[in-house]
DNA sequence: CGTTTGGTTGAAATGTGTCAAACTTTGTGG
DNA sequence: CCACAAAGTTTGACACATTTCAACCAAACG
């Protein structure tokens, strides 16, 4: 249940978590040409109505996708970690519905969408590997529309918890009970659709339950079958390659 | 405003509302081998956990996407109409997580896998339109997800309303103030995360206001301006080729 | 024409939101 | 390293949108 080595790139240690890449696919990907960025917290990287000319991978840090209306309703769609690629749709739709905003202090990698097209023509398996993560991420959004629209305020926090435990276990971010978390609870409350104050005395309720704790950024997890039972979770829709789910 | 021509096969009909394509790609498509099946109303064309060898695309009447946990909790997380390939995502993401269910009698068109893998290599253009496809859709996810988190019972509904009017017009199935829906209030409820109860008043009031009417299973619009405004409105998410936003 | 399915309405219960204040932690400039 | 400001968290009282439960009605249908 280590970290897997350190040295490899975060992309590259995502997509392994979804697609089986050969070693000259690693090599095409880290041949990539990409522009390197340190962005401090909440400041979007792109935002709704952009027409972008490149990708972007986070390589550090937490952002979030979302969007905002005229009354300032604000929906976090997704929370984004080391390795993922956000925009990756941008490719295909010229204009974006939605917007990415740091969480914390970041490190982002982009890449011309030229550079990811011609990848795209000479490795059609890299191609079918990006079509992937697009898909998934549809799948996440699937499942958070079950969230919000089904579940209970408790249930609620308690399958985001599950969700980003797998995905952090999955790049070797999470240790057996633990791992960065860095929302605050307006943050909770936007992606889950309630307000502050009822996040706050959900997340009481969760402690009090023993099945999990917010504090400083970290989440902890006593007793994870209980809370996955609790928040209704099943992985089935991250689409792991290797149903990577930690006991 | 008229129709398009009759004649035009669903799947090209409705692609050419998102991506620009020649005559050499629109004879590829037609060659598709496609096995027709005619299904009665209420059943599942495809179930959560299926690993299919094949995609299907609605040809005639109305489909579901939905998820369904334990307790009987039931999310719809999309409505498909002619011309719609609402799991063309089983190409790349082997296990299906969420079922698709006909609303009506209804026409569907299975492609073999395989036969889409082929067509993709020979035609890379109708690759990223179909990869296009699944990114309108996972936008769609996006729109919902920021209904149902955000919006009031009354503009989720009227959002709802407005979303489908513009696809139904986009493939020349609607007229200017009218369209067929036929979904029940429990559907609805199911759409949006609300009690058919709710719905039920939620659509007394939006008929009283003068904005849509549900009935017989057809939504009359009098007042489309008035409309998507109560629906926080706006098409960008459906990445239509020509803005066809009728006025 | 009776049975089923879907729609409508009322009254009461409740989960979540709103408003407001106090408290705690974090960050920062002197 | 302190002191202050800013940001985030916690709690209470109350309001309200939505759910729940239950009954009745209307339309569709074999």
């Amino acid at each position: 249940m280590a970290a897997t080595h350190p040295e490899i790139h975060p992309i590259i240690r995502k997509l392994e978590t979804i697609f089986k890449l050969d070693e000259s696919e690693r090599e095409a990907l880290l041949r990539l040409p990409m522009q390197i960025a340190d962005l401090r917290a909440d400041q979007d990287i792109v935002r709704e109505g952009d027409r972008p000319t490149r990708c972007f991978a986070l390589l550090e840090g937490w952002s979030c996708s979302y969007k905002m209306n005229a009354e300032g309703n604000r929906q976090i769609m997704g929370f984004s970690i080391s390795g993922d690629m956000p925009d990756l749709q941008s490719l295909h739709l010229r204009e974006l519905d939605y917007s990415v905003g740091t969480l914390t202090p970041c490190k982002v990698g982009f890449v011309e969408h030229q550079a990811l097209l011609d990848l795209c023509k000479n490795q059609p398996r890299i191609c079918n590997a990006f079509w992937r993560e697009t898909l998934i991420e549809a799948a996440i959004f699937r499942e958070w529309l079950f969230n919000v629209g089904q579940r209970s305020a408790f249930a609620r926090i308690a399958h985001i918890f599950c969700e980003l435990a797998v995905r952090m276990r999955a790049v070797g971010l999470a240790t057996d009970r633990t791992y960065d978390f860095p929302v605050t609870q307006a943050e909770l409350a936007d992606a889950t659709g309630m307000t502050t104050v009822h996040v706050n005395r959900t997340l009481r309720d969760l402690r009090e339950a023993g099945l999990a704790t917010l504090k400083g950024g970290v989440v902890t997890i006593p007793d994870w079958e209980s809370l996955k039972q609790a928040g209704d979770f099943e992985v089935r829709y991250l689409h792991l390659k290797g149903r990577a789910e930690a006991a």
